[in-house]
DNA sequence: CTGAAAGCGCTTACAG
DNA sequence: CTGAAAGCGCTTACAG
């Protein structure tokens, strides 16, 4: 109790080698059934633990996942956004379910994180969730590739890259939303959100919203597409903006949850209403879109899933396994905002 | 690039030896100014990073904390308490401000957590966040104490025992909650949330609540307490109790947020006004606050100040300084919820 | 200011 | 099935 024990105190106790006890908690079928109990026994007594650091040195392994959460800047101090930090539990759960502990950290965009977690030994293989500016993340990643770093980033697929990535199929996420719309009776649809390369989530997004517009013989004003981040604020500028402009909308198709939040107070704040004059569909099911008023109709990412496989993959990667971008199917969950 | 360089590579290459590379690295005043550099522009070059197990397994430590946050089992699955993610994001920064690393892992309060971090030298230190049952939760804390574990708790003091924790002022926030309420001509009080000592927290709050009204000379029903546990289901089934019940009621302090955001729920189901018929106050000051319909007034904990405090209290802890439980005041946010 | 050496606590070939 | 020994990559007294 007064100083941690080691395999030799239990090899001590055990009367064996320190080499017999070591073998004995790691379950080697080398050592006779009757040894092995008795220094389990012995070791859990005494309360011992296998020094990490000792066994992680030896193996030059450390059992152990970075997770990089890639922050804009511009955001609130503590306020991550929260689907993020549902991912964050589903991966937490995912990494202990494989015996695996999560290191856990936040990066500016701007800061040099191309991190040494690998290149100290402190983890196995890095799990990258970024957003903010796609395009100054992008230098980033080769860097990481350049040291033969393991990771996998969410988020689309990079085409040119040898890069690992998972995310939700965010274009069949556009056109089921807009469909619903449609279904709903609603001819003029509008979009918040940055569409450009950019932010490719949003984009792909975009592009699903304006193929099932197409699909269905419905036009589209470019007008209809405002920028917006994903935030609440940016949502409820991007809807003023649209209600400036004089042209007319029945639904709005939002990149995000928070996006379509702040859109909705703008859309009551101005005197429509919700969903009879304007439908609203946002993006991601986070927990505040059951919350809304009206409750918010959105295309849920399954994040439960999503940690899963980017664990699965990572650590696939990291044993020399074959490997390969997953896009993970997106789903409509109806609540009132679209009637 | 193929192969982690070491510090052996390095000395070979800048023709010293492995100790003075090692030292070098380290800043120590006892290398050669000009040495120092050599070695380190090397380092830089050959992408060196230390091995942390090495490094750890020699001087026995691992610039590392562990987080653990403690779930109730009933709870959605990846459905975190949005407090509690809140304080996730200012535990990591503040972590890293230090210079530590931060492992995070979710534990049920039913399973065996008491945790090998510390006893496998994984980590340094332990910071708790739990939320469920306290009851349960107090027994796991005796086993910690006796394995002479670092760690930190967030929550209420632990009088009898000599446990470091760290919390908001509960009791206060619970008087100026009132007091905010009676300011608005309020004069009938309901509270909804568990008082028991099963969760001290909200008993605090319940406690500074009756305080601030018997201070103003107002009497309080004991009926118009309800218990609740902090999600806005049981919110809205505590506010439907409440108005079952028939005694009148012209305020609700609810006893966290996601109880507010229910209650409000309920309230208007049944045709009250918010606020007009009905006040509403609620706690912790999560984003979903300031999205509510109308936006909730309620009792901040600065989360920012409160990660601070986690982790310099627990690095004290670790390095033998002298340390107290602290108590980090609250404040009241005004929107709308109160008129 | 520098180097040779010990040792942190394990895991695992190697020899028996 | 077991033990003696090497070695993972560092840090830090010790000697110079």
């Amino acid at each position: 109790m007064t100083t941690k024990a080691t395999s030799i105190d239990i090899a001590y106790r055990a009367g064996v080698s320190q080499s017999t006890v070591s073998r004995a908690l790691r379950n080697s079928p080398l050592v006779n059934e009757e040894t092995r109990l008795k220094v389990q026994a012995i070791a859990k007594e005494l309360n011992y633990k296998v020094d990490k650091n000792a066994s992680n040195l030896r193996t030059q392994s450390s059992l152990t996942l970075a997770l990089l959460l890639c922050e804009d800047p511009t955001n609130d101090d503590s306020l991550i956004n929260p689907f993020f930090l549902s991912m964050l539990g589903s991966i937490t759960r995912a990494t202990a379910q494989q015996g695996y502990d999560l290191l856990v950290s936040f990066q500016q965009l701007s800061s040099d994180w191309h991190a040494d977690y690998e290149d100290s030994n402190k983890a196995d293989g890095i799990i990258l969730l970024g957003y903010g500016d796609y395009m100054d993340y992008e230098e980033k990643l080769d860097k990481l590739r350049e040291q033969n770093t393991h990771f996998v980033i969410w988020g689309p697929a990079q085409n040119k890259q040898a890069v690992l990535s998972i995310g939700c199929d965010n274009h069949q996420g556009g056109v089921i939303a807009t469909q619903h719309l449609i279904a709903k009776g609603r001819r003029q649809l509008a979009f918040i959100g940055d569409a450009s390369s950019h932010s490719p989530e949003f984009q792909a997004r975009y592009l699903g919203h304006k193929q099932a517009l197409k699909r269905a013989g419905i036009s589209s004003h470019k007008q209809l597409q405002v920028d917006a981040i994903s935030t609440e604020s940016s949502g409820y500028d991007g809807a003023m903006k649209l209600l400036e402009q004089k042209l007319p909308f029945d639904a709005v198709f939002a990149a995000s949850d928070l996006i379509a939040i702040g859109a909705m107070r703008a859309l009551k704040q101005q005197g429509l209403r919700v969903p009879e004059d304007v439908a609203v569909v946002g993006f991601d099911d986070i927990p505040v879109a059951s919350f809304a008023n009206p409750g918010l109709t959105t295309i849920k990412q399954n994040t439960k899933l999503a940690g899963e496989i980017l664990v699965d993959s990572l650590l696939k990667l990291i044993k020399g396994k074959e490997v390969s971008n997953q896009l993970i199917p997106t789903s409509l969950i109806e609540r009132q905002s679209c009637g």
